[in-house]
DNA sequence: TCTTGATCCTCCAGTCGCTAGAGAATTTAG
DNA sequence: CTAAATTCTCTAGCGACTGGAGGATCAAGA
């Protein structure tokens, strides 16, 4: 089974914070950020002051990035890190914060159903003529006019 | 046909804010942010400076309050909110502020299915065993477990 | 070698839409 | 009359970034 180790560049360059950000699409600032606020440990420094990375430091990202795209807070990521650096543990933790992240999307989801079906009739109920008889102010102007109300 | 002066109360004590924060929903605090925006008119005052505001003030607030829970931003809503002061106007804007808004409605219902599918994937493929084993870091670890890429 | 432009650094402020707290004044209920 | 509730202003904080100022450093071409 081939290991980073059998590959031809064994002691690869160390990555700039331009070359990280290129490589997990995640902005310079962003990452510093990410650092600052613990997400990221603090990154080993050139004789300059320059923050260096390695190929770990782009799975981490990418990790983070990952779960941010999937609607996960800081926090929840914090959790899933701590578990992801240590494999031996049971997952049911990360289960359930799966679990719990994906109660909350499908609700999310059903909110915004309800309030695309009302916007759409909004905009299908104008005349297109004037303001005194279109249904998108009206609508808004009187929340009787929904079909739904828990919105 | 009946209107406002017809009924009992023609001239209706002015509400307080707290008063306008119930009938609203809206919390006073926010109501008070509304304000500073611009949002809201500046409320008469009375004697000793507390803000005064009568039904309109009721209808209006509404207006926003419904209009944020539709997830109209507040740039949309300060223009909606000229737009119903102006009944006379074509409604063409109101109309394409609607129609934009549901374009972005319907694009984040998309990504929020796929999104939950996802989730819905990595929680389902939960071997309840080890981390080492677990789907939910492993997919968010690695990109390519995934189904879509445009999330 | 010099110079130019790209990249990096830190620090601070701003974004959006609220929300909460401090501390003072006033109103209302018992 | 007193105590509790309400309101006022002002300020700061939330989450998750994003951008700019002002300065240091690096890489590449003439």
């Amino acid at each position: 089974m081939p290991t980073m180790s059998d590959l031809p560049n064994s002691s690869p360059t160390p990555l700039t914070i331009g070359a990280l950000a290129k490589q997990t699409g995640v902005k310079i600032p962003t990452i510093r950020y990410y650092e600052s606020i613990g997400l990221l440990p603090e990154a080993p420094r050139t004789g300059s002051n320059r923050r260096t990375y390695d190929s770990g430091s782009v799975r981490r990202l990418r990790f983070i990035r990952h779960a941010r795209e999937l609607g996960f807070e800081v926090e929840a990521i914090r959790q899933l890190l701590a578990m992801a650096d240590d494999p031996g543990q049971p997952c049911r933790e990360a289960d359930l914060l799966a679990r719990t992240h994906l109660a909350g999307i499908e609700s999310r989801i059903a909110r915004l159903e309800a309030l695309r079906d009302e916007v759409r009739r909004m905009v299908e109920g104008c005349a297109q003529d004037q303001v005194r008889s279109c249904h998108v102010i009206e609508v808004l102007a009187d929340h009787a006019h929904c079909l739904h109300d828990r919105h």
